[in-house]
DNA sequence: TACATTGATGACTGTCACTGACATCAGGGA
DNA sequence: TCCCTGATGTCAGTGACAGTCATCAATGTA
């Protein structure tokens, strides 16, 4: 199928283009409203795909099932998350490394990112399928932290404990950050969190 | 379709039945079988029905979808965990009420089923669909924890930290047990790797 | 200019997980 | 005796997902 495209800012005349660019961010947009109003199973693959005029093949072209549009991109996040935790002194204890990753996990969800992120976690909050791929995520983000802690010389189960104990954090602070009426940056509830889980541990 | 079942111990006669009972089970090993030879994705939920004499709706009868049928039966080892921690002591910290259901949960996995579980774990492992899952059981049990400590006075974030914190600990003890060459039971190790729990947070 | 290559897509086909609706039939109770 | 219930079979779907081949703009190359 042929696309129109109408470009208006770089020319002024409209051309003929094969296909609209950014067919995966656009599958992302139409997947996360759709979802949203007339729920995740009720929707499905074909009508995202007709939706931004592509068809269901291409949807999986681009996802590799239908629940991974919504989680697409997660590779950057954990990035950041890993990027904290190479920042962090060489003489940080497990716990003050997971503390560092936690502040630039932090600082990649913005405050303006919170309405979007709310929306999208409501869609999750609804789907047992979704909540699944999510807490799946989590434990992938846990694999590849306690690899790290591994790699810093942090031995087993200290490096396994610590990377899922920020994990663990991480998931809590996001949902508080998540909550109406919540103020506070996530960086400043992680930390607050993390302090909890000392106290947990030696009250 | 009509089952011949022979009664060896009650009666000495063979008797006809309408169904040979225990259909959930014989389905469980199945599936638990063919997923350990041909894998888990290779093998069809009908082959599965078929290969103890059923079809493949009763199977979807018995289980909500082709994984669940490998983590049926979780309830009570959720029920065991969450008996320990009621039996905990009133005046007891909320990482103590833990570690009392991870006692339970311990006695739970006696060292006979140590095979199965590797068995079972093995399949697990091999297959991310079925790791979701799994992490989803465990997200759940998470769940059914920090509700039992709120009721117990334990606020938030400390109930689900201590809850989640026990899950993991849990998890990382269940996959020492697992492994080849350990000898201690589950409880030993899961308090080992409790303790190491509270001294990563005060070393 | 002509031609080959590449990359993103459409079209078609098939498999399989899962569901709804209805039929069947043994056993147990009224 | 009769009716009811529960576990099952049968059948006909729907929708997620994959394999394969065709299409065609853009790009490079002779």
């Amino acid at each position: 199928m042929y696309m129109v495209m109408t470009v208006t800012v770089i020319n002024t005349i409209d051309v003929m283009v094969r296909w609209e660019p950014g067919a995966r961010e656009r599958l992302q947009a139409a997947a996360l409203e759709l979802f949203a109003t007339r729920g995740f199973e009720q929707t499905t693959t074909a009508e995202i795909a007709q939706s931004v005029g592509l068809t269901e093949r291409t949807f999986f072209r681009h996802f590799s099932d239908k629940r991974e549009v919504l989680f697409y991109g997660q590779d950057q996040f954990l990035q950041a998350f890993l990027g904290g935790l190479h920042a962090a002194p060489p003489d940080a204890s497990p716990l003050e490394v997971v503390g560092c990753a936690l502040d630039s996990a932090g600082a990649f969800f913005p405050d303006e990112r919170r309405p979007y992120s709310r929306m999208r976690q409501s869609v999750i909050e609804k789907n047992p399928a979704l909540q699944e791929r999510e807490q799946h995520k989590l434990a992938g983000l846990a694999v590849a932290v306690a690899e790290a802690l591994r790699a810093r010389g942090v031995g087993e189960p200290t490096a396994t404990l610590a990377a899922e104990s920020g994990a663990t954090v991480f998931g809590i602070a996001f949902a508080q950050w998540i909550r109406e009426g919540e103020a506070r940056s996530l960086a400043d509830i992680a930390s607050h969190v993390l302090h909890e889980l000392r106290n947990l541990a030696s009250p």
